[in-house]
DNA sequence: TCAAAAGTGTTCACTCTACACCCATGG
DNA sequence: CCATGGGTGTAGAGTGAACACTTTTGA
């Protein structure tokens, strides 16, 4: 099972024939209220493809691997030059690297990201567009199998973690912070003990700000930025 | 940022010049007996290195990717080749990819295993030594830190999943099982509540067999092959 | 018969869940 | 005043920690 050896012209500027080549690609997720059904869905950016694996397929942003860049940096940078996103958070969630996942060898280390709804420019930009999270077209390579992954481990992690904050803006009412929990988890939740269950998890500060609406106003809260710090595992040597 | 062109002489022998190189690691663990405190340790095989980056330091098991393997073959064919182990249980860790991990630029993919006494050739391997998890001497690379981060992550999953039984033998007591954990978790486990949880999991199936010892024997155990399916993560393709 | 591990029972504190209920606001 | 979402109270089920207790064996 060797591969083959045609030195075929790529388009992949300084790649070495016959080396694997490292990618770098992210799964990064915002919220949005869906016009229609008026419910909260999680929302992610996919790039079209221009060239010749899968062209015309959408395929998550990304891009090479620089020999002088750290694998955050890199997923950091792609992401902004093929989106022009900067996400609040940013971690690896696994390295894919089956042998037939590409024509050529390439592995992929992947990263998963947030980004709230107001840090997304408004000017959209060539060849990049969003799509609902739960209903994704055939995506170029293995996308789809990695969004499903992510979307897992946002599931999981929403569940002992507060990855929440990175969908919201600064200050938020529980409501609002209910239906971020509901758009990831997908069901219902009870308003009465989410409220109790974020107040007891001691990560949120109640402030004096009341947004008001419809009804009776509700308290808006901010994230604890203390906790923020020790709930990162011990990798996490950024900021 | 661009890469530099200088084509350097290096010892790595299909190595294209200037191009980032894909690595494999694993760190595997295994639970002994210390012959001096009588307690139950995590225990891991090390590699001395013989060659120049770190020459003469312990590292772990590893080796190149090859451009015709998935990642986790990689991963079991070089931990083979280096230590002569075949683990039970094998799972992606993390990837590497600091640029100043190594004096040539290396991602490495590093899994991370369990494997039970039992499966340990007597024969010990040229240049390979098990050491004590808990005591590690200073690693070549950024090894400690992988080692420590794999430590993590096992310490949380046995919170919630049953890879301990990757460290057992096909039936055990349940105060073999309550030294497994007690030895990953290092804190002692109450033996009239670790029973209840451990049979109230669904995961075991009492057997008629007894393990007799010096006091009043006690039954042994197996685990449920179904759970053991169901239990994985969505990536899971293998068996 | 005694030490020690195997195994059982009970209590307390805490958490999750369901759901009844009161409060405050805009219309 | 009333519909609606904001916010509180409370009772039941379930779980984990602590620990007293009984059972069974080898020595």
């Amino acid at each position: 099972m060797t591969q083959t050896t045609a030195a075929t012209a790529t388009p992949l500027a300084s790649a070495p024939p016959d080396a694997t080549r490292v990618a770098v690609s992210t799964v990064i997720f915002t919220i949005r209220r869906d016009p229609r059904t008026d419910r909260m869905e999680l929302a992610l950016p996919l790039v079209r493809r221009t060239r010749d694996p899968h062209e015309g397929l959408w395929a998550l942003p990304g891009g090479w691997l620089d020999v002088a860049e750290s694998l955050e940096a890199a997923a950091s940078r792609t992401l902004a030059e093929t989106t022009g996103l900067e996400p609040s958070y940013l971690e690896q969630l696994y390295a894919f690297g089956a042998v037939d996942r590409s024509p050529a060898r390439v592995v992929s280390i992947v990263y998963w990201a947030l980004i709230r709804a107001d840090e997304i420019p408004d000017a959209g930009i060539e060849n990049t567009a969003w799509f609902d999270a739960a209903s994704l077209p055939r995506l170029a390579f293995d996308h789809n199998e990695i969004v499903g992954y992510a979307l897992w481990r946002l599931r999981n992690k929403v569940g002992y973690s507060r990855i929440a904050h990175g969908l919201l803006a600064d200050e938020f009412t529980l409501a609002e912070l209910r239906e971020v929990y509901e758009s990831i988890l997908g069901r219902r939740l009870d308003p009465a003990n989410f409220r109790r269950q974020a107040e007891n998890s001691g990560t949120l500060i109640p402030t004096d700000r009341f947004r008001t609406g419809a009804h009776r106003p509700a308290r808006l809260y901010r994230y604890d930025q203390d906790v923020e710090l020790a709930e990162r595992g011990p990798l996490s040597t950024r900021h």
